[in-house]
DNA sequence: CTCTATGCAAATATTTTGCACACAT
DNA sequence: ATGTGTGCAAAATATTTGCATAGAG
């Protein structure tokens, strides 16, 4: 059961919060904006305002829980924070995003930011790729 | 004359077009959001409107004279395409942008792409950092 | 002259907020 | 009981679009 999640960020359990949780732990795909998360919870017969699914996604990022990305697109997509840190990928193609690690980049940010004189407290990489010989329709 | 550059790119040589590039090639930080633009625009007694700013910017994005970020914040800003690629730093203290290059990341980059089947069309790393030894107000 | 570009206002899209009521502890 | 959480509607923010007119080639 995932309210100890909940209440070990100090959040009351709630119905929504515990649905929009599940509803991030069960998408295959793992990023989802907060429509997304509305129309399924509207899907499941939840009745969970669009409000509140923005308001506790913010509180899940403020608590470690979830972290907000900003691919392209105007909107927002959100990510458990389970595991350890990744990078991604997204197939310009078909929008699937694929997660990745490399210690090696990791290692040169940080020596990068300390030659500037700073550290780095996070950052985004995000790789557009398309499959590979992957041709258009001619 | 950046005339050049616009016709180059197939856009018709306009003056909204033409200020638009002047703010950009002015403005010491090198990165600024639409709202930044139009402002400076209406500063110097134009008369352009803030639609017109994004226009433009799409049309510049899209003949690859100006590229869009989404740096953390609700809002886009633009950067011009001059000189070769590299990354950002983003001062979280300060909210100032440093620019960077490594060739090893980009290698390291393409390895991994590759590994997974994929090419690179584009990528956009940002650091998040804050000065080293930097303490808040004790 | 002809077709594209622009200004303005209205429309969208995304996210946030105010408020009265509901719910967790 | 008491204070936080939620739904709804309205506001705020960021960006796009329709349309009549102005301007480039």
């Amino acid at each position: 059961m995932e309210s100890s999640d909940l209440r070990s960020a100090g959040l009351k359990v709630t119905l929504p919060r515990l649905k929009i949780l599940e509803m991030l732990e069960s998408h295959p795909a793992r990023h989802m904006s907060a429509e997304d998360i509305y129309r399924k919870l509207m899907d499941s017969e939840e009745d969970i305002g669009l409000a509140t699914v923005y308001r506790v996604l913010t509180q899940f990022e403020a608590a470690g829980l979830v972290k907000r990305h900003h691919f392209e697109g105007g909107h927002a997509v959100f990510e458990l924070e389970r595991g350890p840190h990744h990078d991604h990928m997204v197939n310009l193609d078909t929008g699937e995003v694929v997660e990745f690690v490399s210690e090696e980049i990791e290692k040169l940010q940080k020596q990068i930011a300390e030659k500037h004189g700073f550290t780095v407290e996070d950052h985004s990489l995000v790789l557009y790729v398309r499959p590979k010989g992957g041709k258009k329709k001619p």
